[in-house]
RNA sequence: GGCGGGGUAGCUCAGUUGGUCAGAGCACGCGGUUCAUACCCGCGGAGUCGUGGGUUCAAAUCCCACCCCCGCCA
């Protein structure tokens, strides 16, 4: 009773910072995926979860002043709780602190060292002290510095576990060529190989300055690093070494899908490891593009990052739309705007159009304008399809042909196809109801054929519905309500607080090739707008339309995790240089409240700062003293500016600005109107 | 520098092996309709297909040179 399966991957997500656009796009489209194969009746495992592991964490956690699985764990629920929030319809969430992940990662570590894979040897490069980690030539700034601390680094080595890369590039090649689609999108394909050919070297597969990890068997003063940790978890997830049925049918997997700054770790390191343990190679790796925000790059530092859920809360203010309809319509945003595969950018007039044209005027406006003459004619009630006449035929051809379109385009990853093939049948049928005009048909006193024309219509809605309920599982919900189908709201919302959101309505291709999938008799809702159009002029107009709130993230490199941004260095701006509104609003300038404050030991006026900002507490150090004392400071709220790069004053990581005027021996503390007291993380502008 | 991809209507892009290939969607303009969320339907644009050569009866589509953009090179 084996039904076709599909297992698909998005990376771990390294818990090192909260959520954003990069995972949320590769997540949802993802979970548009594993939605289109459920519709096509195949058994899908769908899985995602967080990287927990490594010193980036270890520090982290310490700064925060807390243990690092509870950091984790706190970064973990902030995933779930988007993803929740998304709709994201995963049938695994794994981490990699579970102990099962443990067992996985240490027989994979095991089996390759005891086939020769990996030996021990010493690890070579920059290092510096501070952050005890290495660098490579490029990495360093000038004179042979640290990036990060501007410390001169030193060449140091490491005695570490390496893994034999090279001995397998043959392998992988070969691999490659035998496997066309193994590594897509097609140019990436290239680099690739490009990159393997050029020659692989051993790769550095345990460390020894830091304990936050899984500990290298049989030697305990090792933490096996990154690769084999984190990429092992797709193998965790398919029940490798716990569960043989289950990995005998999920492995390998179908897809994972990867950011493409991650592509080489999951097309080479990660192919080459499973080998080595003689395990298949997943079947493709498929590299998605990245996201630009009003045609800037995104960037931490600029504090430009996209968050998807501001958009959802801002498009249902301006819509007057719930808010989970509204993120669908940024999951079909996601999906319709730019091909996989490439990268695209992140325009309001995008998204706003998106909204208006295709589901407002053609998906939305189409079911507006059919069931209030269903309600006039046929008092509500869905009234019995008459002999086909007219362009009936053609439309139900259309129709019922439109699944295997789609759903061949999915196959490919092809989503902007793929809808734009559903949009090609809702236009055919806003064409019909007009050249039909069933309002004719009615005054002129043939009104079985009215009822013929309102059936069709709604019938080719059916369909389009169906084909849209991956991309928008909630707002479809709503049209099958409006369609007299109230059950499918029902069953889908049940199936979702219950956790099974996987579930969905159970509506299938097959169901998308009937025709006359619609039961007469059956009372319609009156048509209320799913997606109420939007004043153009008012949105665009609104500056708190896209409020990103910026963060600041250490950044760290995770082979599995999946950053749809590449940090890049802030500019330096002249202080008499004229800027633009836009460059004014890159500046996170906001409200904190000082929790704690006390001197930097052996600094004569530097005071450390635990300031809440709003959606995070920092750590700022600034030097106030003699104007403030610690103690003036805690509850106070004043002025940060929250996105300035961290630096590290005397040992103290130092995130943020406090703004202050000073003139001769005036000098003092921007302060917010006490009139009018705003809560921390305020904006000001 | 090496390797790879790309420069086509205002915008985003399709254009298989050279001959209705000069297109689609959006935006815009005009007309129609008024069932509908000022929505839907119809019509329209002349864009030297990056630049300059070349091959050919025929090139956006092949060849050469050049300009510009992008990706990869742990």
């Amino acid at each position: 009773m084996a039904a076709e399966r599909f297992y698909i991957t998005t990376p771990i997500y390294y818990v090192n910072y909260y959520p954003h656009i990069g995972h949320t796009y590769t997540t949802v489209i993802a979970d548009v995926l594993a939605r289109y194969k459920r519709l096509d009746g195949v058994d899908v495992l769908f899985a995602t979860g967080t990287d927990e592991h490594g010193i980036n964490i270890e520090r982290r956690a310490r700064a925060e002043e807390v243990e690092p699985q509870v950091w984790a764990d706190k970064i973990a629920d902030a995933f779930r709780d988007v993803w929740q929030r998304f709709n994201i319809s995963y049938d695994e969430f794994i981490r990699t602190t579970e102990p099962r992940h443990r067992e996985v990662v240490q027989r994979i570590f095991r089996e390759a060292r005891d086939r020769g894979d990996i030996y021990k040897g010493k690890y070579e490069g920059w290092y510096c002290p501070r952050c005890e980690s290495f660098y490579l030539e490029s990495d360093l700034v000038e004179d042979k510095r640290c990036p990060v601390h501007r410390l001169p680094v030193e060449w140091n080595a490491e005695d570490v576990y390496l893994f034999r890369l090279s001995k397998y590039a043959d392998w992988l090649l070969a691999h490659i060529e035998k496997n066309p689609s193994f590594i897509q999108p097609g140019s990436r394909k290239n680099e690739v190989v490009s990159f393997v050919r050029s020659g692989l070297r051993d790769l550095a597969v345990s460390r020894s300055t830091f304990t936050w990890g899984i500990p290298v068997p049989d030697d305990p003063g090792q933490v096996i690093y990154v690769w084999i940790d984190a990429l092992s978890n797709y193998v965790t997830v398919a029940g490798y070494g716990q569960d043989e049925a289950r990995f005998a049918r999920y492995w390998p997997a179908d897809v994972h899908l990867v950011g493409k700054e991650i592509l080489r770790f999951h097309a080479v390191i990660w192919p080459i490891i499973l080998h080595s343990v003689g395990l298949e190679p997943p079947r493709q790796v498929y590299a998605h593009g990245w996201w630009s925000f009003r045609g800037e790059k995104i960037s931490k530092s600029t504090g430009n990052l996209i968050d998807p859920w501001e958009h959802a809360q801002a498009l249902a203010r301006l819509s007057g739309a719930e808010v989970d309809v509204c993120v669908d319509a940024i999951r079909y945003f996601l999906a319709r705007e730019i091909p996989l595969g490439q990268d695209g950018d992140w325009a309001d007039e995008s998204l706003l159009n998106r909204f208006n044209a295709d589901l407002a005027n053609d998906y939305g406006n189409l079911l507006n304008r059919t069931l209030p003459l269903v309600a006039r004619y046929f008092g509500g009630l869905l009234p019995e399809a008459g002999p086909e006449e007219g362009g009936d035929e053609a439309l139900r051809r259309l129709a019922t042909a439109t699944a295997d379109e789609v759903l061949a385009y999915v196959d490919r990853c092809d989503f902007q196809r793929a809808l734009a093939v559903v949009w090609q049948l809702l236009a055919a049928a806003n064409k019909y109801l007009d050249t039909e005009a069933p309002w004719n048909e009615h005054k002129a006193g043939r009104v079985a054929r009215a009822g013929t024309i309102l059936v069709n219509t709604l019938e080719a809605l059916r369909v389009a519905t169906i084909l849209l309920e991956p991309v928008m599982p909630t707002a479809t919900l709503k049209v099958w309500t409006q369609l007299g189908l109230p059950h499918y709201e029902e069953r889908a919302r049940d199936a979702r607080a219950a956790g099974r959101a996987s579930q969905g309505t159970g509506l299938s291709r097959l169901d998308a090739q009937r025709w006359r999938g619609l039961s007469a008799g059956v009372p319609v809702a009156l048509a209320t707008p799913i997606f109420p159009r939007i004043d153009l002029k008012l949105a665009l107009a609104d500056k708190n339309f896209a409020a990103t709130p910026p963060v600041a993230a250490t950044s760290a490199a995770s082979p599995a995790a999946s950053p749809a941004t590449a940090p890049i260095p802030a500019k330096e701006t002249s202080v008499t240089e004229m800027i633009s509104i836009d460059e004014f609003r890159k500046l996170d300038i906001r409200t904190g409240k000082v929790l704690e404050a006390r001197q930097v030991p052996k600094a004569d006026k530097l005071i450390e700062l635990r300031v809440d900002i709003g959606d995070e507490v920092r750590t700022i150090v600034t030097g106030l003293i003699p104007h403030y004392q610690p103690q003036d400071l805690v509850g106070r709220t004043i002025v940060v500016l929250a996105n300035l790069q961290p630096r590290t004053v005397r040992g103290v990581e130092s995130r943020g600005m406090l703004l202050t005027a000073g003139f001769d021996d005036t000098f003092g503390l921007l302060a917010v109107d006490p009139d009018k007291p705003a809560p921390p993380g305020a904006p000001i502008s």
